[in-house]
DNA sequence: TCCATCTACAACCATTTGGTTGTACGTTAG
DNA sequence: CTAACGTACAACCAAATGGTTGTAGATGGA
C-alpha cells in the first residue's frame, strides 16, 4: 500500500511514534528546537536512556530531528510532520471513498452478481497489503 | 492530555491500532460493514484468531464496530474514526502553536511557573501524561 | 591536564504484541 | 439431532517495546 510515495512502513512507523503519551509530549516541547536530550530528560520520571529510545523512535518516525550543538543535541520537531500523519490518514479516507464509489459504479454498472454478493467471491487473493505487510515474515 | 473528552490512553489505542498495515487495510475493506471476521480472516494470510485479534484492536480503538447478523458477525469502520485520529494530530499541531506563541512571550524553558495561562495553559508539572500513563504501573 | 557534562550504546529484564493451535459454544442447514 | 460454520477465548511462543543500569566516547571549562 504505497500511495505517495510513502511506504507502509513508514506509516507504521509514524503511527506507533505518535501512538505514545509520552513521545507526543517530546513533540509539543520541542518545536523550538532549543531542548536538549538531557534538559528533555529531566521533564519526565524516566532515565536518560529511556528519552533518548523515545526521541528515536521520532526520529526513525521522521518526527523531530536532532542537531548539534556543542557536546549537545538538540531535538526539534519536524513542522510538517503533522502534515504526512494527516496525509497518511486522508489515504485511508480516500480509499475508503474509491472503495464505496467503486461498489455503488459496480452496482449500478453491471448488475449480474458483480456486487459483495457471495457468489463471485470479491477476491480470493490475500489482498494488496496482505502480501507488503510482511515485515514479519510470518511463513514459518 | 485531556483535552476534548479524548483521553491520552484513547489517543494510544487510536494511534497504535493505526501503526499496523493488516489493520489500516481491515479498515478500508469494512467501510460497507458487509464483511464477517471470516471472510475477512480468508483475505489475510493468516490465521482467523490473529484477524480476529486486530478487529478487537480496532474496536478497542473505536475505529470499527461489530454488529451480530446471523451467526457471522459484520464488521463495519466507524466513519467519524478518521475524523477522531485527525482532531487528534489538529490538538497536537494546536498545542505546538500555542507553545510558540507562549514563548514569543514569556521566554521560559520548561513551561514550570506559566503563570499567564491558568486555563488554558495544556500542562505546568513536567510529567503531565508520564504521570497518567501508568497503564504500566512499574511500581514493583 | 583533569573533571564534569552530554551523548551513545550495550546488556538485561518485565510486559506487550502478534502470531499460532486447540477447544468450547452458538447458530444455521440438512 | 447432527454436522458444518462462525465466533470467542485460552494457552502458548517468539519478537518487539519500554524501562533499567552500566560503560565508554566526545565536548567544554577550570
Amino acid at each position: 500500500m504505497v500511495v505517495d510515495g510513502v511506504t507502509d512502513e513508514a506509516v507504521d512507523r509514524l503511527f506507533h511514534a505518535l501512538a505514545d503519551a509520552t513521545r507526543r509530549d517530546i513533540l509539543r516541547r520541542c518545536v523550538r528546537g532549543e531542548l536538549s536530550v538531557s534538559r528533555l530528560a529531566a521533564a519526565y520520571p524516566m532515565s536518560f536512556a529511556a528519552v533518548q529510545k523515545h526521541v528515536t523512535v521520532l526520529e526513525r518516525a521522521g518526527l523531530v530531528t536532532k542537531q548539534r550543538h556543542g557536546r549537545e543535541q538538540l531535538v526539534r520537531t519536524d513542522p510538517d510532520a503533522v502534515g504526512r500523519a494527516r496525509q497518511a490518514l486522508d489515504e485511508l479516507e480516500s480509499a475508503w471513498r474509491a472503495r464505496v464509489d467503486r461498489m455503488s459504479g459496480l452496482l449500478s454498472d453491471d448488475g449480474t452478481g458483480a456486487g459483495p454478493g457471495p457468489g463471485t467471491g470479491p477476491r480470493a487473493d490475500p489482498g494488496p497489503d496482505a502480501t507488503t505487510n510482511t515485515k514479519k515474515g510470518q511463513d514459518g
